[in-house]
RNA sequence: UGCGGGGUGGAGCAGUCUGGCAGCUCGUCGGGCUCAUAACCCGAAGGUCGCAGGUUCGAAUCCUGCCCCCGCUACCA
């Protein structure tokens, strides 16, 4: 609507982007619906609040470690501005919503339903619980007021408040202990940007599975980026892969690989009984930054975690460049040195797995079963093999090859998308996910505003526009109603090539029996970018004419039609 | 508006709390090696550490002001 201090058309119901003002929405001056245009009506509700500043005691307590033994509960700046909520005056915590809402009804109060927020802790609990009955554990051990337990919470920054002063206060309201510490995460970008559909950044797992592009590659790229302080980390894809292929191909799989063929040769896959003196005072100097990783990784600094596995693994490869045994093994008189070398440098090999097992635990399971030496524990790893036979060396990593990630980024391409950002919106505020962490919500989803079309809408359009639409033929696989909508029909499409699609169109009133529409084939944009409803994605658009309301009328194709088809 | 985070060679980052030679990885260039998955080793070029001022023998680091980027700002999902 229109901000009532300056006149700013456009603004959001808070406060005025251009003149700073802040008001509450009902001053707005004509306010409307950015997604449907509507005007937004006042109604009178009933709501449930939770008595949030009661716990201030609690939680200043719990910020300054008092049921941690001193130990902060958060890196500074995440206390920081957790304080800000206090010294601001705790206000009292809206924990109802009016239907239509997903969730849980509120017992006795029709039309009432807890507010996620309130019910997602308790999720995380009534699953371990489950565990614990499964397991034969006694909840109340981890629980109970004095559990001496650790509860740790490991959440993105935009949710601080959520696990930082409700969960507290409520958990202690019910009588169960406080959080032993939360770790925070800032956000992700991709190439130094939001993620992003038209940019091919917008990357789903599966999509990064199906390039063929090895899991355990982010993981490590990640853990490069992270320390205890909640920064947002950039997936810069030209960095990632020369990172992984640099630091797990070519330094530390490499150092198996250099030496591993040696010991198969020469020694029948068995190892030194010793180290020469070069290699043991190297393994000294190892082992003092092994045991720096344990207090690295106590502390949240993955980051340093992987400085320090480089530097070991530059130190491995400089002394096998240095004693060179592939020129001992010419020299039938060096036998002893190319033995212990290569040994030395398996060892050296299994002591970095040690470093890496936490990050990649599935590569590192590979080079146990190379090694024939299983990784026990932290300490084990800092045992050197002698006298031990290990399996032939295979190849544990495949490096990345940039055409993987090329094919991933135009698989996560969106054509839609892509006008749609042309003209980016100068808005700044952006809707993150809190609640459902595995949804995907495309970024690009936001706004299209009219209002920010500085173009007339032209009355004709050239054939290219008409060929940016996709338009398919869906056979509808399955129709249905919408638990806690009164406008949404739920179809699943049967899209030939394409796969199948879900897709919620708003037609109930005209289609009150859904399952009639099995089998028909109706008309539908197929590479509208997805949306996140509250009840699920919507992958597309379905054709309808008509005014809305009961005033609508799907588009079909005679019998015939091929699901998939394309509309032309 | 308030608050939090950030700005360091071409890229991504450490270092800032506790002032003392500006460091790491990648990339680039030159050389070496030929065991290794175009992997490995040695060397070089490349930065007035966002801007301005101040404190100090000495400032990326401390202080003041400013600029820019990101985020949050409670009945947002």
């Amino acid at each position: 609507g229109i901000c009532p201090n300056c006149g700013t058309p456009d603004q959001y119901g808070d406060n005025c982007e251009h003149c700073g003002a802040t008001y509450a929405p009902t001053d707005l001056i004509n306010p409307y619906s950015v997604m449907s245009g509507a005007t937004p009506v006042l109604r009178d509700s009933e709501h449930y609040f939770f008595e949030l500043g009661k716990f201030e005691g609690l939680l200043r307590d719990w910020f300054a470690g008092k049921f941690t033994h001193g130990t902060p509960v958060a890196n500074s700046g995440v206390v920081a501005k957790l304080k800000e909520w206090l010294d601001g005056g705790l206000r009292d915590w809206d924990i109802s919503r009016d239907a239509p809402y997903f969730g849980f009804p509120i017992p006795d109060a029709p039309g009432k339903f807890l507010y996620v927020w309130l019910d997602a802790p308790v999720g995380y609990l009534a699953s371990f619980k489950a565990l614990c009955d499964k397991k034969h554990l006694k909840f109340d051990d981890y629980l109970a007021a004095d559990s001496r337990a650790e509860m740790h919470h490991f959440i993105g920054k935009d949710i601080i408040n959520f696990h930082g002063l409700f969960w507290p206060a409520m958990l202690h309201g019910a009588g169960f202990r406080t959080p032993t510490a939360l770790h925070v995460n800032g956000y992700l970008t991709v190439n130094g940007a939001k993620m992003s559909k038209s940019r091919g950044t917008f990357i789903q797992a599966r999509t990064y599975l199906d390039a063929g592009i090895h899991p355990e590659f982010l993981r490590y790229y990640f853990a490069s980026m992270l320390s205890e302080a909640p920064v947002d980390v950039d997936l810069d894809l030209k960095a990632f892969e020369e990172r992984v292929n640099s630091h797990l191909v070519g330094k530390w799989v490499n150092i198996a690989s250099r030496t591993a063929g040696f010991v198969h040769k020469f020694f029948g896959d068995r190892l030194a009984p010793q180290f020469g003196a070069q290699e043991t005072a190297l393994w000294n100097t190892l082992l003092e930054h092994y045991d720096d990783v344990a207090a690295l990784y106590a502390s949240g600094d993955f980051a340093e975690v992987t400085r320090r596995f480089v530097l070991m693994a530059d130190l491995v490869n400089g002394h096998i460049a240095s004693r060179a045994p592939w020129a001992m093994a010419r020299d039938e008189s060096l036998r002893k040195e190319l033995h212990q070398v290569c040994s030395f440098a398996l060892s050296a090999f299994r002591l970095l797995a040690g470093v890496l097992k936490p990050i990649l635990p599935a590569t590192v399971a590979a080079a146990e079963q190379f090694l024939a030496a299983p990784i026990a524990d932290f300490d084990d790893a800092r045992a050197s093999l002698h006298n031990h036979t290990i399996n032939a060396f295979e190849p544990l990593l495949a490096r990345i090859d940039p055409k993987h990630i090329e094919a991933m980024v135009e698989a996560s391409k969106d054509s839609l998308g892509a006008s749609a950002e042309a003209a980016p919106s100068p808005r700044k505020k952006v809707m993150n996910d809190n609640a459902k962490p595995a949804a995907t919500i495309p970024d690009d989803r936001k706004e299209v505003p009219l209002r920010d079309s500085p173009l007339p809408t032209p009355t004709t359009i050239g054939i290219d526009d008409f060929a940016r639409l996709d338009l398919r033929i869906g056979k509808v696989n399955a129709c249905e109603f919408v638990d806690g909508s009164d406008k949404l029909l739920r179809f699943e499409l049967d899209a030939g090539p394409l796969g199948t699609r879900q897709i919620f169109s708003g037609i109930r009133a005209a289609y009150a029996e859904p399952e009639k529409l099995i089998g028909r084939n109706v008309v539908f944009i197929a590479n509208l970018a997805p949306r996140k409803m509250r009840f699920g994605l919507s992958e597309g658009m379905i054709l309808s004419a008509g005014d809305g309301g009961n005033d609508l009328f799907l588009l079909d194709a005679d019998q015939g039609a091929r699901p998939g088809a394309t509309v032309r």
